[in-house]
RNA sequence: GGGCGAAUAGCUCAGCGGUAGAGCGCCUCCCUUACAAGGAGGAUGUCGGGGGUUCGAUUCCCUCUUCGCCCACCA
């Protein structure tokens, strides 16, 4: 019947990408766009340069964009500064796996050319994840991209690794790490996980050198007694007394090894005895020490799995295979011996490398380590004495947690991507710490010097990120103007990894703490809770998302699931609701621009307002405050929430509705001036969470020019004069009323649309008669009962009848009034019965008492007339 | 073994001392010239179980159950 109408949709793509062009054009990203005293500076957690866009980072990144756009409109002099991350075994992997396409392997070019290759990588198709953060919208400053092995940025992390060896915190010491014989390089404690699986307990016999008999020892890794050196038991355990000092034979090998008392072993354990590996075990290594072995001697510390996690024992037939496949031969020939006593089912805590996923082997290895104690000491400080806080506060235990019980970080890598350690070695192994070979080569007194090769942990240079990005070691304009920063937006997981190590970083170079506020948010899941992972196959693409939906839903559907909790679960229907209110927007800003035209419209003066335009500047006065006051405290669902109901349900469902039947009159301006002033006002506090629409639409409106954008308008301020208690409960009553004709109507059968002649009422509030009648859709508001018959209905003590034509159903209408007075007899029950009671008047808050009291009052005069009603109809 | 978090409408989640809220879904009506990705009306909950504190508990305390996460050297 109706002609197609043009598409009443929004389409966010052109927008989007149209915005982005200008804005950054304009150069609104650079703090240079707008100096000022006040500072707001946040380096974004570097991506790494291998990664791609998830949704994690989708909600994190927006997050930041968002504080950065509210402290820009808030006349802050802002920087949001964009990187990535070298991000060592990632990288080393993406190109390995590239050369191993080419049936070539890193050894095959050689260190330099290798390095050199992936360089070219990282130019060619690193950092993608930066070009997708443009789609969503960020306002970064890609004039100040950094990336951790920027040449200065690796200056910066040789200063400091420099700095901490000459001062005695970096040394080099041979300990059982976590080894990946995937990656083939040690990984630190933090790096690997624990996951729990069934595995097996091997008890196995050790038989006694001196006579009969044999003490049994369990483990879950038999193939590591190759290296044993020792049984260990514990002193009070009365089964082992004075067995201290006898050897047994070591099975399968030709050696005997002492049994020994040390505090290890729990006794309620197994057999209470433990074989002791000192290289193949960290807890086993300590016992190592006390018994005073030397680890540099293979006789006393024997070594029995190589780095590729074969077995290395010489004249045995298990040398040279894989650590699983001995295992297998060692029980076979175990229990061939008679030495095997039993093999029990126990779940074993697995080490597995987060980033390899391979089974961790502890390893005897000599590696660089930073010791954590007197760096983490000033970090512990600032946390505890409140110089930086966590959102959620929880966070800050847990960071205090493992603070207080800081172990030693295992710094180097073996890798060949990274930044190698500046140490320099001579002939005769004499370490020199130097900047370059050069320096070294000077400082061993031209002697020629050969460099560690080992790399860094990259977690090393990005605990530096906060101010090496800004120019450190150089007292740069940045560096004083923006360290320190503003705010740290990060995942849980990294707390330990990366939050604190930059808190020990900032303090112990720059002696200030590198930002006052860490806020934790939630971790992204799948709808149905499990973890977003590629690997897994359930990984979304936002970019998917957003191309279907837009930035701006893409955004706001996450922000919008972004409180105080520790988890979100993303499904498609948040987004597609999103989508929908971004759709709202434009039809509600079409309605409005329609009706305000291109003519500025001076504010009326206050006596020239209705109820309803008290009501919605009451409304988004109370808007203006809770969004910002949610943005202090990070409350990204409190103000994204208040910002949909605020232009859902106040300003589209009610304002505009009741705006409707003035916009074609002569006092036509005032709602023209309320729609556009919701709309600006709206627009703004809107802007920094769907930055795109809320350009588009404000830039419609009268008055705005083409070189002004919303980042640099003000963020709204509460107008007192917009607060209005009066016009809050007025409205709302008005509001019951309406509902409760529309009520009549819809219980009655009539068309929503149709135009009814009269609704009589009582009680309402002299003025609002046009009102009500407009959106209860009635031609007119009469006092009074009707003396035809009539449907009646109360509402907020306002009595309304609905006259209708012929006869009334008697019975449906008694039905539905009892319905209602049986409703309000209840609450009325339940209100007496309270304020009865003599310790509640007593004791509850008097506004209570009162409010309980009004209510009660006005329950009663409802159920009365309801009753009379009833009587009537008799 | 310690610690933290969660349990509220069919689903996803807010609320957190004064008689339970939203979105989606569901039922009824409506293409009323901003919007059917929409509008109007409606139904829906022993707020995980059990104790306690309180005039009053979904909200605070204790405890139990079930999930999730983190930390820890149990072979």
């Amino acid at each position: 019947m109706n002609e197609p109408t043009l598409s009443t949709r929004y389409d966010p793509t052109e927008v989007e990408e149209r915005w982005y062009q200008k804005w950054q054009s304009a150069g609104l990203f650079q703090p240079e766009h707008r100096p000022s005293e006040r500072r707001y500076c946040i380096t974004i957690p570097p991506p790494n340069v291998t990664g791609s866009l998830h949704m994690g980072h989708a909600l994190c990144y927006t997050i930041q964009d968002i504080l950065g756009r509210w402290k820009r409109m808030q006349g802050f002099e802002t920087l949001v500064l964009p990187g990535t991350d070298h991000a060592g075994i990632a990288t080393q992997k993406v190109v390995e796996s590239q050369l191993r396409e080419e049936g070539l392997t890193r050894h095959d070019l050689g260190r330099e050319k290798f390095v050199e290759r992936v360089w070219q990588w990282k130019e060619e198709s690193g950092g993608m994840i930066l070009k997708q953060f443009k789609r969503l919208g960020f306002a970064f400053d890609w004039s100040r991209e950094r990336f951790t092995m920027d040449p200065h940025y690796h200056d910066a992390v040789l200063r400091v690794f420099i700095d901490w060896y000459e001062r005695g915190l970096i040394y080099r010491g041979k300990r059982v790490i976590n080894w990946d014989p995937g990656l083939r390089t040690s990984v630190s404690d933090i790096e690997v996980s624990d996951e729990v699986r069934t595995g097996k307990l091997y008890h196995i016999r050790y038989p006694f050198v001196d006579g009969e008999g044999y003490i049994v020892v369990a483990t879950t890794r038999p193939e590591t007694m190759l290296a044993d050196v020792a049984v260990a038991v514990h002193p009070s355990d009365k089964r082992y007394r004075g067995m201290a000092g006898r050897r047994v034979h070591l099975p399968l090998t030709g050696r005997t090894i002492p049994v020994i008392e040390d505090e290890y072993p729990d006794p309620e354990f197994g057999s209470g005895a433990v074989k002791i590996t000192p290289a193949h075990d960290a807890n086993d290594f300590e016992v190592g020490v006390r018994m005073g072995l030397d680890f540099n001697d293979p006789e006393q510390v024997p070594v029995c799995i190589d780095e590729e996690a074969r077995v290395v024992a010489p004249g045995t037939p298990y040398h040279g295979l894989d650590r699983f496949e001995a295992r297998k031969h060692i029980v076979t020939d175990l229990e061939a011996k008679g030495l095997l006593e039993r093999i029990e089912e126990h779940e074993i805590a697995f080490k597995i490398a987060d980033r390899s996923g391979e089974v961790v082997e502890p390893l005897l290895s000599e590696q660089w380590f930073c010791s954590m104690s007197s760096l983490a000491a000033p970090a512990i400080q600032a946390v505890k004495d409140g110089r930086i806080r966590f959102t959620p506060s929880r966070y800050a235990d847990v960071y205090l947690e493992w603070m207080e019980n800081i172990r030693d970080w295992c710094l180097s890598r073996q890798l060949w991507w990274g930044h190698r350690i500046p140490i320099y070695y001579t002939e005769d192994g004499t370490a020199f710490a130097a900047m370059s070979e050069k320096e070294a080569r000077e400082n061993a007194g031209g002697a020629a010097v050969t460099q560690d090769p080992d790399v860094l942990d990259t977690w090393f240079s990005s605990a530096l990120w906060p101010f090496a990005t800004l120019g450190w070691p150089h007292y740069t304009e940045d560096l004083q103007r923006f360290y320190p920063t503003d705010v740290l937006v990060t995942a849980r997981d990294i707390i330990y990894l990366w939050v604190a190590r930059m808190i020990m970083g900032g303090l112990d170079q720059m002696k200030e703490i590198p930002f006052r506020d860490v806020y934790v948010y939630a971790t992204v899941l799948t709808e149905d809770g499990k973890r977003m992972s590629k690997s897994l196959g359930t990984g979304v693409d936002p970019l998917e998302y957003i191309n279907r939906f837009g930035a701006d839903a893409m955004r706001f559907s996450l922000l919008v699931q972004t409180g105080m909790n520790q988890e979100i679960r993303f499904g498609e229907r948040p987004i597609q609701e999103a989508r929908n209110f971004c759709n709202k927007i434009w039809n509600a800003a079409r309605f409005a621009l329609m009706h305000i035209g291109h003519r500025q419209v001076e504010a009326p003066p206050r006596s020239a307002l209705a109820i309803e335009d008290c009501w919605i500047l009451d409304r988004l006065n109370e808007t203006i405050e809770m969004v910002s006051s949610a943005l202090e405290r990070y409350h990204m669902m409190d103000a994204t929430k208040r910002l949909y109901d605020f232009f859902w349900s106040e300003f589209c469902d009610w304002y505009i509705e009741a705006s409707k039947r003035r916009l074609d009159g002569a006092m036509a301006d005032v709602p023209r001036w309320v729609l556009a002033t919701c709309l600006d006002r709206f627009c703004r506090l809107m802007h920094p969470f769907m930055p795109h629409i809320t350009e588009e639409v404000w830039h419609r409106l009268p008055g705005v020019g083409s070189d002004q954008f919303l980042d640099y308008s003000d963020w709204p301020s509460p107008v007192e004069d917009w607060v209005d208690a009066e016009a809050r409960k007025t409205f709302a009553t008005l509001q019951e009323v309406v509902r409760a004709a529309r009520n009549l109507r819809q219980e009655f059968g009539i068309n929503p649309k149709e135009m009814l002649p009269t609704l009589f009422t009582q009680g309402l509030v002299a003025g609002s008669e046009d009102l009500v009648a407009s959106l209860a859709r009635f031609e007119r508001i009469a006092a009074g009962v009707p003396s035809t018959p009539h449907i009646s209905a109360v509402a907020l003590g306002v009595d309304l009848h609905l006259p209708v034509e012929g006869l009334i159903d008697v019975q449906a209408e008694a039905k539905r009034l009892s319905a209602q007075l049986e409703k309000r007899r209840r609450e009325l029950h339940q209100l007496s019965e309270r304020l009865a009671n003599p310790m509640f008047l007593e004791r509850a808050k008097p506004e209570v008492v009162a409010a309980d009291r009004a209510a009660a009052e006005q329950l009663r005069s409802e159920v009365r007339r309801l009753e009379e009603r009833l009587e009537q109809l008799q």
